[in-house]
DNA sequence: TATCCTTACGGAATTCGTAAGCATG
DNA sequence: CATGCTTACGAATTCCGTAAGGATA
């Protein structure tokens, strides 16, 4: 029994069973795999994988609780690396935010820049892509912390704290008839070309929902997956836009484009902010979180890693 | 980093940081376990012990957090061969239980006469000691279940469940004039030269608690950690005899010896089972906990084992 | 036939024991 | 000076790559 062949287990779940693949990505050979994972079951003396012939099948009974036990152990694996990079580096290391454009764009550069001065040795990576995605790379260990206001509360193995919330708005050219309407209604934005986000981000599900529930049918015209792609659409009267307000924000007034709240329509959506379920996150992680939102304590992150995997959320969420 | 180095850094803690006892407990030579932690400790970045010279002093700060992931992983390497165990040998394996005397002699010839019958190939392997050795043999992964009234409920990274409640009996010799009162009182023991328990022992200290609260010193002549010697030195009438009930439930009535309850006077005590925090539990061991008691199911054990660390008993209490 | 897992094999790196060195109490 | 950790070194083992073999879809 050693590491390798766990990580070996874990990589190899995680590429579908595909040995080859988990191989490339250990950059290692794939007999090494091989032989890894066959000698984990011989020591073990159980069948992790079912094989057909000489092929990999599917995660055998044991073999899913063999996977749980490795889990944990490759957790506290990356766990021994961030407390020694926290100990041995005073501020300084590594750390990967996981987020959606949305975030990437219009919510972290302040808090980014403000980590950059307090902790200028550590180095930032970014990882973009939808809140699956999002949820994907925190429980792969890809990133360490996640943003994304969806996909994210009901995952297990993540625990999530709200960060903030934030409402709809709608974008339209600045001499549209739209842009004086003080509440537009659901019929009045229904009446108009739709371009707004694709369906796996920013809320956009909360924008079908309001439409289904009002029984209308929009005209979504264009789907992109950032609010600049749809106020540049807006800007060519292709349609009227509805994006998130983290867009419009630190627009300045007077342009081009003008845009109404539409909370009332869509209702409000939160930020939410994760972490993998028993990390240890070093201290510039919570100064991190604490940059994101005043809601966001360390002593409130702390409480709510520690709080049971079953059961739900209690006063943090308020 | 692997496995080696994770076991020399967790044994050498148990040993208090005698490297040379860590060797001789793990059967390897000195020098490895020392290159072992000192490869870690580079690897990490960290020093996991503090030093004065070449003599380990204490564990550092980072010391604990890396101790605290490496106890996780191995528990969960001693899971993954139970694991192997439960689905390669059905019905096989080996099942240690950690136990103190009373518990041995008296209860668990029943149980594991069952166990026996139910599972041949089980291997029982016994552990006796004090209810303090037993969350020890607990935390060490020695024994995997340990039975005991006293010293479990409060043992951190221990589970552990009420068994059933038993009181103390009052053991005199058969013409003894206090073989004929009924609701003895605490004057009239503590009347007699007492033989009872050693305080490590079998609710030793809930006698002490009511003599003392009733300003009253005992003549305790004798200690001994189990009731047979107890009983032995009550029938050569060097006095009377306070035992748990189990140790006089079988002894046909008419014989040399008679006894009264006493839970009036010392109160009711409580045998729990204890199950390492985090811990795999092979199909048998639920068996064996559910032939220990009534009130034991493997549903319940189930819900406690998964209950949050911190948080208080609930439901399984009752 | 293309993909993909297992077996075979040999050079390179690692492991682990003994022996020696050196610091503490 | 007795105990106890670290360093040195060499034999044995393990590791890990390439090449070949065999099974599936």
């Amino acid at each position: 029994m050693n590491l390798h062949q766990f990580r070996f287990v874990q990589e190899a779940v995680r590429r579908d069973l595909n040995l080859t693949e988990t191989a490339k990505a250990l950059h290692t050979s794939q007999p090494g795999i091989s032989k890894g994972i066959l000698e984990l079951e011989e020591e073990l003396g159980v069948d992790i994988f079912a094989r057909h012939g000489k092929r990999l099948r599917r995660i055998t009974e044991p073999g899913q609780l063999v996977l749980q036990s490795v889990e944990i152990i490759m957790r506290e694996v990356a766990n021994l690396r961030r407390i020694g990079e926290e100990f041995s580096k005073q501020d300084a290391g590594t750390l990967s935010i996981a987020t959606t454009h949305s975030q990437a764009r219009y919510v972290l550069p302040e808090p980014v820049a403000q980590l950059r001065r307090r902790f200028p040795k550590v180095q930032l990576v970014m990882h973009q892509g939808t809140p699956g995605d999002v949820a994907r790379m925190l429980a792969d260990d890809v990133a360490e912390i996640g943003l994304a206001t969806e996909a994210l509360a009901d995952v297990p193995g993540l625990v999530t704290l709200p960060c903030y919330e934030w409402q709809h708005v709608l974008v339209v050219p600045a001499h549209h008839p739209l842009a004086s309407v003080d509440r537009p209604t659901l019929e009045q934005v229904a009446a108009e070309p739709l371009i707004t986000y694709h369906p796996t981000f920013s809320g956009r599900s909360r924008i079908d929902a309001a439409f289904a529930k009002a029984r209308i049918k929009p005209n979504v015209t264009l789907e992109a997956i950032d609010a600049d792609v749809i106020k540049t659409y807006v800007r060519l009267g292709m349609g009227v836009g509805l994006v998130a307000e983290m867009a419009v924000r630190d627009d300045p007034p007077g342009g081009d484009l003008a845009w109404r709240p539409v909370g009332h329509l869509f209702g409000p959506n939160t930020l939410r902010v994760a972490f993998k379920r028993g990390a240890y996150l070093r201290h510039f992680v919570f100064a991190f979180a604490e940059l994101l939102s005043e809601r966001l304590t360390r002593a409130l992150i702390e409480r709510a890693m520690a709080e049971r995997p079953g059961s739900h959320p209690t006063s943090y969420e308020l």
